[in-house]
DNA sequence: AAGACGGGGAG
DNA sequence: CTCCCAGTCTT
């Protein structure tokens, strides 16, 4: 009731300011842009992989990895085709690896479902994997010119202020109203622009914190400038408690000084990509005989003479993660024979990511596998280098 | 409706 | 250190 009418309220608003804003908004896009490389084009599905890319992550991480990607996989077809261990490499340090795999079953939908050719409708590239109500409105509106609205990070804040709307932006019904209002807003003629126009402002003018008010080219028609404090919309999120987490990870290598590494399984994070076997242990425990028994009992290796080789931190999401790196070498009757130690199998088959066991790889091989930042740092204590990308 | 997911860069 | 980013999917 009270909802209602206030969304009403500020939808009339939004309606009555849609001309000048639409006007000052693209005159300055045309102007102050910033040439991005999935800007120089209107493919889709170029489209479709930087904003996949682009789901949580900042534009400056993602320049470099879309340009290679672009480069590795031009199209769907060969993004669709190309083995998944390689499409997890070109991801290596970007996160989110979940994402990887979506875009690489989207490839499989076009190529599948519509014959190649990208879908041209909303509500069929709605359908797409790891394509949700922004990517959707984005890549219909950037690539296809239909008119329809978008709303992320930076576009919510944005509203939050022009309209002075201070409610939590989490909930359903705020969420709805956000995107009543940018649906209200958006132009019709030229929705990709100014779409594109909003996010652009959210990024580089109506920041987070210390908003550039006086280069802002809509500061006229903002209601948060007008009270004073445009900093205060939207209303802070309660932040989340940050959990301390103790893991150990053994390197162990084998006589030719390959590393033995897992696969991570399906269900856990960083689905498919290698990691060092390991295990979080409490606080009091005895690292090097947990992991001892780990080795033992996951994969029947007789770990002996563990020496802490070093010590990294790592943070994701709320988690703190302190990562011992402990070496250890090969007691008698461990072999590939009578226990879960395989050779690996060339690319493709030993990407399958139910792979439980310990697989030995030469450094020089990982540049070709996804390794997540976690384990990469784990793996650069011991001299293995697996940068984000080189 | 809430939680999980990876990581980094800015202030 | 804290915040939060061109969000989506699952439970």
């Amino acid at each position: 009731m009270t909802t209602t009418s206030a969304t009403d309220d500020v939808l009339a608003r939004a309606r009555q300011r849609a001309t000048p804003l639409r006007r000052a908004l693209i005159a300055w896009f045309a102007r102050e842009q910033r040439e991005l490389p999935w800007r120089a084009t209107r493919d889709p599905y170029a489209i479709l992989v930087s904003e996949l890319m682009l789901q949580q992550t900042r534009v400056d991480v993602v320049i470099p990895y879309f340009e290679r990607f672009m480069q590795r996989f031009p199209d769907a077809r060969t993004l669709a085709a190309a083995p998944e261990a390689a499409v997890l490499a070109a991801w290596s340090g970007l996160g989110y690896y979940r994402r990887a795999r979506f875009l690489q079953a989207a490839a499989h939908a076009i190529v599948d479902e519509h014959r190649g050719a990208f879908p041209r409708s909303h509500d069929a590239i709605l359908t797409l994997p790891g394509v949700g109500p922004y990517t959707a409105g984005a890549i219909a509106s950037i690539a296809f010119g239909l008119p329809v609205p978008l709303v992320d990070g930076n576009v919510a804040r944005v509203l939050a202020r022009w309209f002075a709307l201070d409610g939590d932006q989490r909930s359903s019904a705020d969420q709805k109203r956000l995107w009543a209002i940018a649906d209200a807003l958006v132009d019709a003629a030229n929705p990709g622009d100014f779409n594109q126009s909003l996010m652009e402002l959210g990024a580089c003018i109506c920041t987070p914190r210390a908003p550039r008010c006086s280069s802002c080219p809509v500061a006229r028609e903002c209601d948060a400038k007008k009270l004073g404090d445009p900093e205060r919309f939207p209303a802070a999120k309660p932040r989340k408690a940050t959990i301390d987490v103790r893991l150990a990870v053994l390197a162990v290598f084998d006589a030719k000084r390959r590393i033995g590494l897992v696969r991570r399984a399906a269900g856990t994070r960083m689905e498919g990509m290698l990691d060092l076997p390991g295990l979080e242990i409490a606080a009091d425990d005895d690292a090097a005989s947990e992991l001892a028994r780990h080795a033992r009992s996951a994969f029947r290796i007789d770990a002996r003479t563990l020496e802490l080789a070093g010590r990294a931190r790592h943070t994701i999401t709320h988690h703190r993660i302190a990562i011992e790196v402990w070496t250890a070498t090969l007691g008698n009757g461990t072999s590939a024979k009578g226990s879960s130690v395989r050779e690996p199998a060339p690319l493709g088959i030993a990407a399958r990511p139910d792979a439980a066991g310990l697989t030995f790889w030469d450094p020089a091989r990982l540049r070709a596998e996804g390794v997540a930042n976690l384990a990469g740092k784990a793996l650069r204590i011991v001299g293995i280098a697996h940068a984000r990308h080189a």
